[in-house]
DNA sequence: TTGAATCTGTCAATTGCCTGACATAGTACG
DNA sequence: CGTACTATGTCAGGCAATTGACAGATTCAA
């Protein structure tokens, strides 16, 4: 892959558009393409953290998975699409992992690691900042998240949450551009990430499909009108 | 309040005690003792943000509060104890406040501006990092929460909380130390903490003291056998 | 001291969601 | 090409937690 090929990706995310010139030239330089089948594993909970990673192709899932009781339940599953990063929170305190990492589909990563972002901040200490803004994304993210699981009925966080998939969890750097309308996403992966069964969230889907709001195809869901789905979402 | 009493109560404090010293002596020359009467609101959710605060005394209650459908639930409710610190997300992205702060008791607060903080990340930006660690910190805390909810049923998750909040959330400096057997907290916030209804709350505790784990009182639970509430949580 | 407010304790009725089960339809692969 | 696998769609039974309601206890303020 060309490195402007790269650039072109990467820019299109809010957080590294904004960042200044100098560490953007920087991670372009010291940063390492990898790729992984799908299904392949990244990392996992517990790993001596190595460096942040960027989604250039394919997608990316992020695990919670549990060792409660025998019980295989996983949770709190995120996908990480193009050109969204992720491991940022062990790069400032050296902790492990705090989740696994797994391809959804055969991917493209962009690997800047721990030593060499060590230098670069070691040299450059104001970068610490750039790093922290991040973290600070994903943090009012998740506030959001938790805020809504706690007070929202499943139907209207189902409906929140698949606006905010196709509106890149609003940190992409052309929010007002159009945004996509079909999320590559199975139901299964849905429940995990909201965490309810597969078949209530089958039945909510079906539901908003009769509504004139989704389409739904195997594996995919369309969105037929954005505008029925922002006011499911009770989003002004 | 004296200067050395602060640097006592804040140095209890995993996060203060392993600043370096020069930041350390900086944050004690700069900071402002600021004192709240009990229900005082410090800032609201929205509110443009001026710097940090860590609790010396009294606690603090963080608040999400909900606009949907004219109900006014709230969530997420933390309680914040001496020695900890609050307000950090603002401190790199400058945005909005996420939550809602309120004096729960009545409480001397530690306040370091915006602007203060500002100056001194200018002169040492390698102090960013520090910063972070605040903020990754509190970030674990979280993404364990959020596990906890979607995977564990109710009485573990409460069993949980209770012991996480009798160890200072881990994140003190003397971890080792025996903790505090009291807590000062209603059955009516844990149940806006867990997001469940008070009546489920109070049946679960009702159960733990049978077991002999806590004795409750009006505004307050005392924890009986510190190995039992171990045991309830599942934790080795 | 008396009334208001807050917290605790408990009940009954209701419901939203889960578990489990099974049928169908696409997809991958030998 | 047919078998195995995965995802969707749907039903019924059961249960955990919610809502609503009310009573007693403690604390606070007038």
């Amino acid at each position: 892959m060309q490195i402007e090929h790269i650039q072109l990706i990467l820019n299109r995310g809010r957080w590294f558009s904004n960042l200044p010139a100098p560490l953007k030239q920087w991670l372009l330089d010291y940063g390492q393409l990898k790729t992984l089948t799908a299904g392949q594993r990244l990392f996992s909970r517990g790993d001596q953290a190595d460096g942040i990673y960027a989604v250039l192709k394919g997608s990316m899932q992020v695990v919670g998975a549990s060792k409660f009781g025998a019980e295989d339940k996983q949770v709190m599953l995120t996908l990480i699409d193009p050109p969204d990063w992720f491991g940022e929170i062990c790069l400032f305190d050296r902790q492990p992992r705090t989740h696994d990492a797994l391809a959804d589909s055969a991917c493209t990563l962009f690997h800047v690691r721990q030593g060499m972002l060590d230098m670069v901040c070691q040299e450059h200490p104001q970068y610490w900042r750039d790093f922290g803004l991040l973290l600070t994304q994903k943090v009012r993210l998740i506030f959001g998240a938790i805020e809504d699981a706690a007070l929202l009925p499943t139907p209207i966080r189902l409906a929140r949450r698949i606006l905010l998939m196709a509106e890149g969890y609003g940190i992409r750097a052309d929010s007002g551009q159009l945004s996509s309308r079909v999320l590559h996403v199975s139901q299964d992966k849905l429940s995990d990430m909201l965490a309810v069964s597969r078949q209530t969230i089958n039945q909510i889907l079906k539901e908003m499909e009769g509504e004139g709001i989704l389409a739904l195809r195997r594996g995919s869901i369309e969105i037929m009108s954005m505008d029925l789905l922002r006011d499911k979402s009770h989003i002004k």
